[in-house]
DNA sequence: GTGAAAGCGCTAACAA
DNA sequence: TTGTTAGCGCTTTCAC
């Protein structure tokens, strides 16, 4: 089935083209054509052609949100947020899932691109140097998670240090002496940053050993594998902080399976599953403010799109999703 | 920066637009001239506007995956399947989350329509007819999970009847004798089939008590609720199949929180959350091939996309993501 | 095989 | 206020 042009409508209507283009983006009219104007649109069941003023304007309203797995509930619920406050701008997001794999990052890089999208949401899987051609062209793109490393990128972020020493120091709270560490890949910032937070409050409250920090894939069989290597250890843990949702529960399925019982050892996680609600003895959970992250780098991506020229911003949240003045510890150190 | 256009390419090589184009196409050039064209558009590092050429054929890489809840692992899986196949064909995935909101899924069809999609995958929320007026228009749509009632989509989805068959018949293989149901929305098709199934295999096994029967919203909540509700009867169930992911979950945790032992009560349900990985007694999951569906859904779409007019077909898979000859139950009962 | 020219559906100058 | 016109960047006849 044909669909109507903005020329039939003015046929119907018995004006120009332009009138109609006029009505349908408010401006002043005389009340007499736009009614007309507007009858023909109803009868013909006009809506404009986006992609035709996309092209006549240079704007577009579709937006990029990149990845790294959409089959991670964090993700998800960073998605849930920014779609949110997206649609309600008129806005729409384009799905690109990027499995941690650069190359696939890069050629959501060149769709953006090929699409002229006016700017991106993207979680950087580990250097973020993929998306300096977008900066270059002058797209916008804030980062989440994880930073890119360019004074042109704004970045929203979770307060990653506090929540780890949250974690960490409620260990020692609870009773815990010998307090381990499963974090993530040493590339990855997020990772870097829990560890360190975990090191710094086993300093505090007595030293660190080395021995007990693992580093996985942030996936649950690395959190699984952890798990055996820590209690394999000639003195193994007796508390142990899970620096993300998958390691957690990888860890947790370890535990059931060499039949440890709830409490015996401590655990604690940044972020946990949705609906994992098991009030298990033993077990803290500091969340990860996921939802308001994709909230927030929304709204800064939509001021940068009506053309916010401030310098970029670096928005840190605690895990309540309110922001924090300062990220409560700016600088990570390097992956051992 | 600006970007360079097929005019600026044609103008450093010396030939007329048509030839770029020729050549960005495909078709047959005289080498030389492609080679110097290859040149230029190396050097001015040229990419075709994906927006002009969409306007000019009439055709565009952008689809729409509509789906109640982002959140749900269920359709997560769905979409990455779906996402994997598209982009591999060059084709992008548009994030349309509804919330099952009936003006929700309506403004995506609107979305749809004015950005000229060629198509789209589709959770239908309740009754599919929000996206009748797509297929007037003649763009394929592919119904996931949920029918649209309409001979002109296709449709993908699990064998639901025969997933519960398996989980109501574990039930009495396991020496349950008082099997219940806790079961969806009745408006969700797959609320109704599933309830039919469990309705049909207790039928077999001695009977079905109409008060074992509890229609929730498939939400976590409304599977502790019924949770409460089973037990507070004068004569409990002692075996229960949850109809879904997220009303397992919730009944699980209200188990939990009654202090019922693992085992005590059979639990059956048909798919669980991933990474849900702890093997308690008692508790059988079936699968469903959620990242299969949203495979063979892609594909379906990009036949039709490609021009396939062949009458509309309606895939079933089983457990393993198998296509299965026959729907094992075509018609489900209306709500009671 | 190649180029000139028209046109996809819209908006924005510019005139009237 | 309104209409005429040009043009966004591409593809595709149609001549050559």
């Amino acid at each position: 089935m044909r669909m109507a042009t903005i020329y039939e409508v003015a046929a119907h209507a018995g004006v120009s083209p332009a009138t109609v283009s006029r009505v349908m983006n408010g401006t002043a009219v005389r009340p007499e054509l736009e009614t007309r104007v507007r009858e023909a649109i109803a009868l013909l069941e006009y809506r404009p052609s986006r992609r035709a003023r996309s092209l006549r304007t240079n704007q577009s309203e579709m937006i990029a949100l990149v990845i790294p797995d959409i089959q991670n509930p964090f993700f998800t619920a960073l998605a849930r947020g920014a779609e949110h406050v997206m649609r309600q701008a008129g806005y729409s997001l384009v799905l690109c899932n990027t499995d941690d794999n650069p190359d696939y990052e890069a050629s959501y890089v060149q769709v953006i691109h090929d699409e002229r999208m006016p700017g991106a949401i993207v979680a950087p899987s580990t250097t973020g140097t993929t998306f300096l051609p977008l900066l270059d062209e002058g797209r916008p793109v804030v980062a989440v998670d994880r930073h890119i490393e360019d004074p042109r990128a704004d970045a929203v972020m979770a307060d990653n240090f506090a929540g780890a020493v949250e974690a960490t120091q409620w260990q020692f709270d609870q009773g815990s002496t010998r307090v381990a560490c499963i974090t993530g890949p040493p590339q990855v910032e997020t990772a870097r940053a829990r560890a360190h937070a975990w090191h710094e409050v086993c300093a505090r409250n007595g030293g660190a050993l080395d021995e007990y920090l693992v580093w996985t894939d942030f996936q649950p069989g690395g959190g699984a594998d952890a798990l055996d290597y820590l209690l394999d250890l000639p003195i193994p843990p007796n508390g142990i902080v899970a620096a993300n949702n998958l390691t957690a529960v990888g860890m947790l399925g370890a535990m059931v399976r060499r039949g440890i019982n709830p409490g015996e050892i401590t655990v604690s996680a940044c972020e946990m599953l949705p609906y994992f609600s098991m009030p298990l003895p033993g077990l803290l959970t500091v969340p990860l403010p996921a939802r308001a992250i994709g909230e927030h780098a929304a709204r800064l991506l939509l001021a940068r799109i009506e053309g916010d020229t401030s310098p970029a911003k670096n928005v840190v949240l605690n895990s309540e999703g309110e922001v924090v003045p300062a990220p409560s510890h700016s600088a990570t150190p390097p992956a051992t």
